[in-house]
DNA sequence: CTGATGTCAGGCAAACTGATATGG
DNA sequence: CCCATATCAGTTCGCCTGACATCA
């Protein structure tokens, strides 16, 4: 895709350097970990964006699926907050793949206003297949380490970002 | 900025589920690696961006500041591999940064079509504020973890990127 | 009235692809 | 000729803010 984006030995950084200039010391600039973690969301939604192409779906209604898979049943509002967008955009996607009977539109019996969303038959299988392919591009990112690894790390990301929320 | 998130561990998501419905499993509430790494990122991003707005630039301008400041001297062409962006991606930016007197832009002396790029005193300068800024959002972003955490997700971020890039 | 929800409209940032010129 | 580089141009995509209507 790109060339080859070489990338090796900059990076090591020290987590905890408060405000020292820093300057013309051959300190090796590090890479911040904010850095490390868009880079690593960049090459990933290209690698899933050309993985879920030929499924015929954009990232970001993947993700929708999968928030409304986990959800079961759910508001756009809901869905919104699960996605970290606005609800709407998320009611863009959501437009788009009620279009395509992914999903469907029912009005909450107990709340006028609500409309809850659901996957249809067809939306999971469409999801069950995206997922398939995004597996084989997450096997690829961990080649190498630890089965636990995974686990660990996500706990992690996690952990981040609960703390950013607020 | 978002109503209030939200993300417990309602998911599920059975992380091996090949095409069984899977439905009614309680088999560890499970969301994809890929899925809290768009999360992370998409909050991330936000945070960043606001912090930078102040400061007068755009999260992809520091980003190649970063890069730029990490390499010393660079080609736009490598700095686009960096930064994991197309050529023209990373142009447009730069072109910006440019006008802004934050890079300068000499002709390559032992390649006449080669422009290196570098950063200028008022570039470091801006850049300095910039990770102040930044540091600030990862340091609530790590909120509670030990300090050496940070290092090792950040080596198995790494990792992730070094696996996925080819 | 207030607050939450859904949705239309318009806008913008950041990336993309295509095309073109030039140097090695 | 072929390839890498730079750069102009147009475009897409995902997300945003603003505005408005509806309902508890």
């Amino acid at each position: 895709m790109q060339a080859r984006p070489d990338l090796q030995p900059t990076m090591s950084k020290n987590p905890d350097s408060p405000a020292e200039p820093t300057t013309t010391r051959t300190r090796r600039p590090h890479l911040r970990l904010a850095y490390v973690i868009g880079s690593l969301d960049r090459i990933l939604r290209r690698r899933m964006t050309e993985a879920l192409a030929p499924l015929g779906l954009t990232l970001s209604q993947f993700t929708a699926l999968s928030v409304l898979d986990a959800k079961g049943q759910a508001s756009n509002a809901q869905v919104a907050e699960r996605s970290f967008i606005t609800p709407q955009s998320a009611n863009e996607v959501m437009n788009a793949m009620a279009s395509r009977n992914w999903v469907s539109r029912e009005p909450d019996p107990t709340h006028g206003r609500i409309v809850l969303l659901q996957l249809t038959d067809e939306g999971r299988t469409v999801l069950r297949e995206c997922e398939q392919a995004v597996k084989t591009i997450e096997k690829q990112m961990m080649e190498g380490l630890e089965l636990d690894t995974a686990g660990v790390v996500q706990t992690h990301l996690e952990t981040f970002v609960r703390n950013l929320r607020d």
